[in-house]
DNA sequence: TGTTTTGCGGATATTCTATATCCTTAATTC
DNA sequence: GAATTAAGGATATAGAATATCCGCAAAACA
Protein backbone atom coordinates (compact mmCIF):
# COMPACT_ATOMS: atom_id res chain seq x y z
CA UNK A 1 0.00 0.00 0.00
CA UNK A 2 2.05 2.85 -1.19
CA UNK A 3 1.26 6.04 -1.99
CA UNK A 4 2.63 7.78 -5.40
CA UNK A 5 5.30 10.42 -5.72
CA UNK A 6 3.34 12.49 -6.83
CA UNK A 7 1.32 13.15 -3.56
CA UNK A 8 4.43 13.88 -2.03
CA UNK A 9 5.04 16.64 -4.85
CA UNK A 10 1.23 17.93 -5.37
CA UNK A 11 2.23 18.92 -1.29
CA UNK A 12 5.42 20.77 -1.91
CA UNK A 13 4.14 22.81 -4.84
CA UNK A 14 1.11 23.47 -2.99
CA UNK A 15 2.52 24.85 -0.21
CA UNK A 16 4.68 27.31 -2.43
CA UNK A 17 1.83 28.03 -4.32
CA UNK A 18 0.16 29.35 -0.90
CA UNK A 19 2.86 31.81 -0.81
CA UNK A 20 2.36 33.37 -4.01
CA UNK A 21 1.27 36.87 -4.12
CA UNK A 22 -2.61 37.54 -4.84
CA UNK A 23 -2.92 36.84 -8.95
CA UNK A 24 0.20 35.50 -9.73
CA UNK A 25 0.74 32.52 -10.84
CA UNK A 26 4.10 29.73 -11.16
CA UNK A 27 4.62 27.66 -13.92
CA UNK A 28 5.95 23.91 -13.99
CA UNK A 29 9.03 25.14 -14.82
CA UNK A 30 9.51 26.71 -12.09
CA UNK A 31 7.94 24.33 -9.58
CA UNK A 32 10.06 21.08 -11.18
CA UNK A 33 13.34 23.46 -10.97
CA UNK A 34 12.59 24.31 -7.23
CA UNK A 35 12.14 20.56 -6.19
CA UNK A 36 14.37 18.52 -8.54
CA UNK A 37 11.64 17.09 -10.13
CA UNK A 38 11.18 15.70 -14.02
CA UNK A 39 9.12 18.77 -15.45
CA UNK A 40 6.76 16.48 -17.83
CA UNK A 41 5.85 14.19 -14.87
CA UNK A 42 5.30 16.65 -12.70
CA UNK A 43 2.86 18.38 -15.29
CA UNK A 44 0.93 15.36 -15.03
CA UNK A 45 0.35 15.89 -10.91
CA UNK A 46 -0.63 19.43 -11.45
CA UNK A 47 -2.96 18.66 -14.28
CA UNK A 48 -5.11 16.48 -11.59
CA UNK A 49 -4.74 19.25 -8.83
CA UNK A 50 -6.30 21.57 -11.79
CA UNK A 51 -8.68 18.94 -12.35
CA UNK A 52 -10.29 18.62 -8.61
CA UNK A 53 -10.12 22.82 -8.85
CA UNK A 54 -7.67 22.73 -6.89
CA UNK A 55 -5.81 25.25 -8.67
CA UNK A 56 -6.30 28.32 -11.44
CA UNK A 57 -4.31 28.28 -14.66
CA UNK A 58 -3.48 29.97 -17.34
CA UNK A 59 -1.64 29.77 -20.24
CA UNK A 60 1.32 31.43 -22.34
CA UNK A 61 4.40 33.38 -20.80
CA UNK A 62 3.80 34.31 -17.55
CA UNK A 63 1.12 31.88 -17.24
CA UNK A 64 1.18 28.80 -14.93
CA UNK A 65 -0.56 27.79 -11.38
CA UNK A 66 -2.51 29.23 -8.12
CA UNK A 67 -4.60 28.42 -5.60
CA UNK A 68 -7.93 28.34 -6.34
CA UNK A 69 -8.77 29.03 -3.08
CA UNK A 70 -7.15 30.30 0.32
CA UNK A 71 -4.69 28.03 1.84
CA UNK A 72 -7.10 27.68 4.96
CA UNK A 73 -9.77 26.55 2.52
CA UNK A 74 -7.84 23.50 1.38
CA UNK A 75 -6.94 20.42 3.47
CA UNK A 76 -4.21 17.38 2.62
CA UNK A 77 -7.16 15.04 1.43
CA UNK A 78 -8.23 17.47 -1.00
CA UNK A 79 -4.59 17.56 -1.89
CA UNK A 80 -3.97 13.73 -1.77
CA UNK A 81 -7.23 12.83 -3.38
CA UNK A 82 -6.56 15.03 -6.22
CA UNK A 83 -3.99 12.99 -7.22
CA UNK A 84 -3.92 9.52 -6.13
CA UNK A 85 -7.90 8.96 -6.53
CA UNK A 86 -10.79 8.76 -4.13
CA UNK A 87 -10.60 4.99 -4.15
CA UNK A 88 -10.70 3.17 -0.92
CA UNK A 89 -7.80 1.51 0.01
CA UNK A 90 -9.17 -2.18 0.78
CA UNK A 91 -11.53 -3.68 -1.85
CA UNK A 92 -13.89 -6.32 -0.82
CA UNK A 93 -14.12 -9.15 -3.23
CA UNK A 94 -16.70 -10.35 -1.49
CA UNK A 95 -15.08 -14.01 -0.63
CA UNK A 96 -18.03 -14.83 1.38
CA UNK A 97 -19.73 -15.39 -1.62
CA UNK A 98 -17.83 -18.15 -2.40
CA UNK A 99 -18.38 -20.36 0.63
CA UNK A 100 -19.78 -23.87 -0.77
CA UNK A 101 -22.24 -24.17 2.26
CA UNK A 102 -24.69 -20.99 1.15
CA UNK A 103 -27.93 -21.95 0.33
CA UNK A 104 -28.81 -20.93 -3.04
CA UNK A 105 -30.70 -17.48 -2.96
CA UNK A 106 -28.45 -16.75 -0.12
CA UNK A 107 -28.72 -12.83 0.38
CA UNK A 108 -26.44 -10.81 3.25
CA UNK A 109 -27.95 -8.50 5.08
CA UNK A 110 -24.78 -5.95 5.59
CA UNK A 111 -21.62 -5.21 3.63
CA UNK A 112 -19.03 -8.07 4.91
CA UNK A 113 -17.66 -7.31 8.38
CA UNK A 114 -13.97 -7.48 7.00
CA UNK A 115 -14.18 -4.99 4.54
CA UNK A 116 -16.46 -2.82 7.35
CA UNK A 117 -13.33 -2.49 10.07
CA UNK A 118 -10.64 -2.11 6.90
CA UNK A 119 -13.01 0.45 6.09
CA UNK A 120 -13.26 2.73 9.25
CA UNK A 121 -9.43 2.52 9.31
CA UNK A 122 -9.56 4.03 5.69
CA UNK A 123 -12.01 6.47 6.99
CA UNK A 124 -9.37 7.46 10.42
CA UNK A 125 -6.70 7.68 7.72
CA UNK A 126 -8.96 10.35 5.80
CA UNK A 127 -10.39 12.31 8.93
CA UNK A 128 -6.66 12.89 10.02
CA UNK A 129 -5.77 14.21 6.31
CA UNK A 130 -9.17 15.81 6.31
CA UNK A 131 -8.41 17.89 9.47
CA UNK A 132 -4.80 19.36 8.71
CA UNK A 133 -4.93 22.68 6.44
CA UNK A 134 -3.11 23.80 3.52
CA UNK A 135 -1.86 26.57 5.70
CA UNK A 136 -1.33 24.58 9.00
CA UNK A 137 1.71 23.13 6.93
CA UNK A 138 2.68 26.56 5.79
CA UNK A 139 2.53 27.90 9.22
CA UNK A 140 4.80 24.69 10.46
CA UNK A 141 7.04 25.67 7.74
CA UNK A 142 7.48 29.35 8.29
CA UNK A 143 8.57 28.21 11.79
CA UNK A 144 11.03 25.72 10.78
CA UNK A 145 12.53 26.90 8.27
CA UNK A 146 15.52 28.71 8.41
CA UNK A 147 14.84 32.47 7.92
CA UNK A 148 17.16 32.95 5.02
CA UNK A 149 16.26 29.93 3.38
CA UNK A 150 12.50 30.78 3.78
CA UNK A 151 13.46 34.59 2.54
CA UNK A 152 15.21 33.16 -0.59
CA UNK A 153 12.96 30.55 -1.73
CA UNK A 154 10.20 33.34 -2.16
CA UNK A 155 12.46 35.80 -3.90
CA UNK A 156 13.74 32.73 -6.03
CA UNK A 157 10.07 32.21 -6.56
CA UNK A 158 8.98 35.84 -6.75
CA UNK A 159 11.23 36.74 -9.69
CA UNK A 160 9.49 33.43 -11.44
CA UNK A 161 6.21 34.09 -10.67
CA UNK A 162 4.07 35.68 -13.71
CA UNK B 1 -3.11 3.10 -3.29
CA UNK B 2 -4.52 0.06 -2.70
CA UNK B 3 -3.47 -3.38 -0.19
CA UNK B 4 -3.32 -6.76 -1.75
CA UNK B 5 -5.74 -8.71 -2.15
CA UNK B 6 -4.22 -11.11 0.05
CA UNK B 7 -5.11 -9.01 2.77
CA UNK B 8 -8.67 -9.39 2.36
CA UNK B 9 -8.21 -13.32 1.93
CA UNK B 10 -5.76 -13.48 5.09
CA UNK B 11 -8.34 -11.44 7.51
CA UNK B 12 -11.42 -14.60 5.99
CA UNK B 13 -8.80 -17.50 6.86
CA UNK B 14 -8.13 -16.24 10.27
CA UNK B 15 -11.65 -15.77 11.12
CA UNK B 16 -12.01 -19.16 10.25
CA UNK B 17 -8.46 -20.67 12.17
CA UNK B 18 -10.24 -18.89 15.02
CA UNK B 19 -13.42 -20.89 15.17
CA UNK B 20 -11.25 -24.22 15.48
CA UNK B 21 -11.23 -25.97 18.22
CA UNK B 22 -8.08 -26.73 20.35
CA UNK B 23 -5.11 -28.40 19.01
CA UNK B 24 -6.73 -28.80 15.17
CA UNK B 25 -5.15 -27.74 11.86
CA UNK B 26 -6.88 -26.84 8.54
CA UNK B 27 -4.88 -26.94 5.61
CA UNK B 28 -4.30 -24.35 2.56
CA UNK B 29 -6.40 -26.75 0.57
CA UNK B 30 -9.34 -26.24 2.52
CA UNK B 31 -9.26 -22.90 3.29
CA UNK B 32 -9.46 -22.15 -0.31
CA UNK B 33 -11.91 -24.25 -1.06
CA UNK B 34 -14.08 -22.65 1.59
CA UNK B 35 -13.62 -19.08 -0.12
CA UNK B 36 -13.27 -19.81 -3.91
CA UNK B 37 -9.47 -18.83 -4.27
CA UNK B 38 -6.09 -20.27 -5.73
CA UNK B 39 -4.71 -22.66 -3.88
CA UNK B 40 -1.03 -21.74 -4.95
CA UNK B 41 -1.23 -18.13 -4.15
CA UNK B 42 -3.21 -18.60 -1.32
CA UNK B 43 -0.51 -20.02 0.13
CA UNK B 44 1.93 -17.52 0.19
CA UNK B 45 -0.17 -15.39 2.06
CA UNK B 46 -0.62 -18.14 4.78
CA UNK B 47 3.21 -18.34 4.64
CA UNK B 48 3.21 -14.88 5.64
CA UNK B 49 0.77 -15.25 8.23
CA UNK B 50 3.52 -18.30 9.72
CA UNK B 51 6.60 -15.89 9.41
CA UNK B 52 5.20 -13.38 11.23
CA UNK B 53 4.33 -16.18 14.23
CA UNK B 54 0.55 -15.10 14.09
CA UNK B 55 -0.25 -19.29 13.04
CA UNK B 56 1.18 -22.31 14.10
CA UNK B 57 1.56 -24.84 11.14
CA UNK B 58 1.90 -28.78 10.92
CA UNK B 59 2.98 -31.04 7.81
CA UNK B 60 1.76 -34.24 6.48
CA UNK B 61 -2.12 -35.74 6.06
CA UNK B 62 -4.15 -33.99 8.75
CA UNK B 63 -1.63 -31.12 8.91
CA UNK B 64 -2.31 -27.57 8.35
CA UNK B 65 -2.83 -23.87 9.46
CA UNK B 66 -4.36 -23.16 13.51
CA UNK B 67 -3.68 -19.77 15.25
CA UNK B 68 -0.39 -19.67 17.28
CA UNK B 69 -2.35 -17.30 20.20
CA UNK B 70 -5.81 -16.51 21.19
CA UNK B 71 -8.49 -14.50 18.58
CA UNK B 72 -8.62 -12.24 21.54
CA UNK B 73 -4.44 -11.74 21.50
CA UNK B 74 -4.30 -10.99 17.74
CA UNK B 75 -5.48 -7.75 16.66
CA UNK B 76 -6.08 -6.99 12.78
CA UNK B 77 -2.90 -4.81 12.12
CA UNK B 78 -1.31 -7.94 13.22
CA UNK B 79 -2.76 -9.42 9.80
CA UNK B 80 -2.27 -6.59 7.91
CA UNK B 81 1.35 -5.88 8.43
CA UNK B 82 2.18 -9.49 8.30
CA UNK B 83 0.98 -9.77 4.92
CA UNK B 84 1.34 -6.22 3.06
CA UNK B 85 4.34 -5.36 5.28
CA UNK B 86 5.42 -2.66 7.73
CA UNK B 87 6.72 -0.01 5.80
CA UNK B 88 4.42 3.16 5.97
CA UNK B 89 2.19 4.53 2.64
CA UNK B 90 3.78 7.83 2.32
CA UNK B 91 7.26 8.17 1.59
CA UNK B 92 9.60 10.85 1.28
CA UNK B 93 12.51 11.21 -0.68
CA UNK B 94 13.59 14.60 1.05
CA UNK B 95 13.24 16.74 -2.16
CA UNK B 96 13.43 19.80 -0.06
CA UNK B 97 16.74 19.28 -0.46
CA UNK B 98 17.02 20.09 -4.05
CA UNK B 99 15.88 23.39 -3.58
CA UNK B 100 18.77 25.77 -5.33
CA UNK B 101 18.32 28.19 -2.68
CA UNK B 102 19.81 26.07 -0.09
CA UNK B 103 23.45 27.27 0.73
CA UNK B 104 25.84 24.39 0.97
CA UNK B 105 25.89 21.95 4.11
CA UNK B 106 22.52 23.33 5.28
CA UNK B 107 21.16 20.71 7.65
CA UNK B 108 17.76 20.46 8.45
CA UNK B 109 16.53 20.21 11.89
CA UNK B 110 13.83 17.86 11.64
CA UNK B 111 11.97 15.57 8.79
CA UNK B 112 9.87 17.34 6.33
CA UNK B 113 6.43 18.90 8.07
CA UNK B 114 4.48 16.73 4.47
CA UNK B 115 6.14 13.76 5.74
CA UNK B 116 4.79 14.04 9.38
CA UNK B 117 1.87 15.03 8.98
CA UNK B 118 1.32 11.90 6.35
CA UNK B 119 2.90 9.78 9.31
CA UNK B 120 0.51 10.81 11.16
CA UNK B 121 -2.42 9.63 9.08
CA UNK B 122 -0.97 6.63 8.59
CA UNK B 123 -0.41 6.08 12.54
CA UNK B 124 -4.31 6.89 12.99
CA UNK B 125 -4.88 3.80 10.08
CA UNK B 126 -2.87 1.82 12.00
CA UNK B 127 -4.04 2.63 15.97
CA UNK B 128 -7.78 2.02 14.57
CA UNK B 129 -6.63 -1.72 13.14
CA UNK B 130 -4.37 -2.23 16.15
CA UNK B 131 -7.76 -1.41 18.40
CA UNK B 132 -9.67 -4.32 16.65
CA UNK B 133 -8.97 -7.56 17.89
CA UNK B 134 -9.46 -10.96 15.73
CA UNK B 135 -12.16 -11.90 18.58
CA UNK B 136 -13.97 -8.95 17.74
CA UNK B 137 -14.64 -10.00 14.35
CA UNK B 138 -15.30 -13.04 15.19
CA UNK B 139 -17.70 -12.06 17.51
CA UNK B 140 -19.59 -10.03 14.86
CA UNK B 141 -19.67 -12.45 12.32
CA UNK B 142 -21.50 -14.72 14.91
CA UNK B 143 -23.95 -12.38 15.18
CA UNK B 144 -24.74 -11.40 11.50
CA UNK B 145 -24.05 -14.54 9.88
CA UNK B 146 -27.54 -16.69 9.73
CA UNK B 147 -27.41 -19.33 12.10
CA UNK B 148 -27.32 -22.13 9.23
CA UNK B 149 -25.07 -20.86 7.34
CA UNK B 150 -22.80 -20.15 10.62
CA UNK B 151 -23.03 -24.25 11.82
CA UNK B 152 -22.97 -25.38 8.19
CA UNK B 153 -19.74 -23.80 7.61
CA UNK B 154 -18.27 -24.97 10.92
CA UNK B 155 -19.41 -28.93 9.95
CA UNK B 156 -18.02 -28.17 6.66
CA UNK B 157 -14.53 -27.11 8.64
CA UNK B 158 -14.61 -29.80 10.99
CA UNK B 159 -15.16 -32.30 8.54
CA UNK B 160 -11.42 -31.22 6.99
CA UNK B 161 -9.89 -30.09 10.02
CA UNK B 162 -6.93 -32.38 10.95
C1' DT C 1 1.10 39.54 -37.51
C1' DG C 2 4.03 36.09 -36.00
C1' DT C 3 7.05 34.14 -32.39
C1' DT C 4 7.53 32.31 -27.86
C1' DT C 5 5.73 30.40 -23.71
C1' DT C 6 2.39 28.05 -21.33
C1' DG C 7 -1.14 24.29 -19.77
C1' DC C 8 -3.56 20.32 -21.61
C1' DG C 9 -4.44 15.79 -23.41
C1' DG C 10 -3.08 11.71 -25.95
C1' DA C 11 0.24 8.21 -27.18
C1' DT C 12 3.94 5.49 -25.98
C1' DA C 13 7.86 3.29 -23.49
C1' DT C 14 9.93 1.47 -19.27
C1' DT C 15 10.15 -0.26 -14.72
C1' DC C 16 8.16 -2.35 -10.79
C1' DT C 17 4.73 -4.73 -8.21
C1' DA C 18 0.80 -7.87 -7.69
C1' DT C 19 -0.97 -11.94 -9.19
C1' DA C 20 -0.47 -16.62 -10.33
C1' DT C 21 1.53 -21.17 -11.32
C1' DC C 22 4.91 -24.80 -11.06
C1' DC C 23 8.45 -27.58 -8.95
C1' DT C 24 11.48 -29.51 -5.39
C1' DT C 25 12.33 -30.57 -0.60
C1' DA C 26 11.43 -32.14 3.99
C1' DA C 27 8.24 -33.45 7.52
C1' DT C 28 4.26 -36.18 8.92
C1' DT C 29 0.54 -39.71 8.74
C1' DC C 30 -1.03 -44.09 7.75
C1' DG D 1 6.71 -47.07 1.20
C1' DA D 2 2.78 -44.07 -0.43
C1' DA D 3 0.11 -40.05 0.17
C1' DT D 4 -0.32 -35.44 2.00
C1' DT D 5 1.24 -31.30 3.72
C1' DA D 6 3.92 -26.55 4.35
C1' DA D 7 7.97 -24.04 2.71
C1' DG D 8 10.51 -21.78 -0.51
C1' DG D 9 12.53 -20.90 -5.09
C1' DA D 10 11.86 -20.02 -10.04
C1' DT D 11 9.24 -18.23 -13.49
C1' DA D 12 5.36 -16.16 -16.19
C1' DT D 13 1.62 -12.66 -16.82
C1' DA D 14 -1.05 -8.41 -15.94
C1' DG D 15 -1.48 -4.07 -14.50
C1' DA D 16 0.04 0.20 -12.28
C1' DA D 17 3.57 3.78 -11.54
C1' DT D 18 6.97 6.34 -13.66
C1' DA D 19 8.56 8.92 -17.43
C1' DT D 20 8.97 11.09 -22.02
C1' DC D 21 7.35 13.05 -26.28
C1' DC D 22 4.17 15.30 -29.39
C1' DG D 23 0.55 18.41 -31.17
C1' DC D 24 -2.95 21.77 -29.91
C1' DA D 25 -4.96 26.10 -28.31
C1' DA D 26 -4.58 30.13 -25.43
C1' DA D 27 -1.94 34.08 -23.89
C1' DA D 28 1.93 37.48 -23.96
C1' DC D 29 4.82 40.25 -26.39
C1' DA D 30 7.63 42.33 -30.08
Amino acid sequence: MILKSQVEWALHCCAILAGLPEGRYLSTKALAELHGLPKEYLSKALQSLSQASLVDTTLGPSGGYRLARSASEINFLDIVEAVEGKARSFTCTNIRENNPCRPAGYCDSKPCAVARIMWEADEAWRDTLRRVRLSDLVGILSEEVRPDLWQSTFEWVLKRAG
